[in-house]
DNA sequence: GTCGTAGTTCGACAGTCACCGTACTACGCC
DNA sequence: GGCGTAGTACGGTGACTGTCGAACTACGAC
């Protein structure tokens, strides 16, 4: 068949679409918040195998899946590689401050 | 028996104990971010049955509970009273922002 | 073309969680 | 004393969620 239907592709809330509480439900879950750290810290994209987290490979496509879905995280596709990065801007602009209460936690 | 056991004692974490992980996963529920929201809009303290969510009293208990055991609220006993109040100034000084972030937030 | 790598999808399973009704304790008032 | 109210404790149930392994697709290099 020629319907190639390639990778999803990555679905991705407009600002608007984001919701509060979808937000704090993907960031209420370690591994989550481990993701959002390191995206944090790397102050850039990082693909998918480059993030150090304690779950397998689907375990971890779930998480990022949730991420993406909350508004949290955007993806970019190259190849076979999936860039993941923060949505800063987006989410300073409809919750001033949370993101960065968050990663300003002790622990 | 003389053991009146009286209610319970109102567990609270002391500041250092709040974690972030705990008060996102206690905020990540429509029903607990709406008190949370009440208490913030009142600015002072209420009583269990002055907050209006959509649930049985038994459920309510419920989610003061984890509210006061994530560090979000404490409690205060007068006679069969209970006032619930927001950890405001724990909130601010441990996860500048984030509380503002959520209450900001336009839903 | 063949192989290896990157990532997703699909069950399946165990643990957690929100919810309820009922029973209970504690206080205040009559 | 008895009664009503405020809130909690307990037991149970259905739904959601995090986890995994195995199978799959897509790309790049040889």
């Amino acid at each position: 068949m020629s319907k190639s239907v390639a990778l999803p592709p990555i679905v991705m809330p407009a600002r608007d679409e984001i919701t509060v509480e979808g937000v704090l439900r993907a960031l209420a879950d370690p591994v989550r918040l481990a993701i959002v750290r390191q995206l944090a810290a790397a102050g850039h994209e990082i693909a998918c195998g480059g993030l150090t987290v304690p779950v397998t490979k689907s375990t971890l496509t779930h998480h990022l899946s949730i991420l993406r879905q909350a508004g949290v995280v955007s993806g970019r596709q190259e190849g076979t590689t999936r860039f993941n990065s923060l949505r800063r801007k987006d989410l300073d602009a409809l919750f001033p401050g949370l993101l960065d209460g968050v990663l300003a936690a002790p622990r």
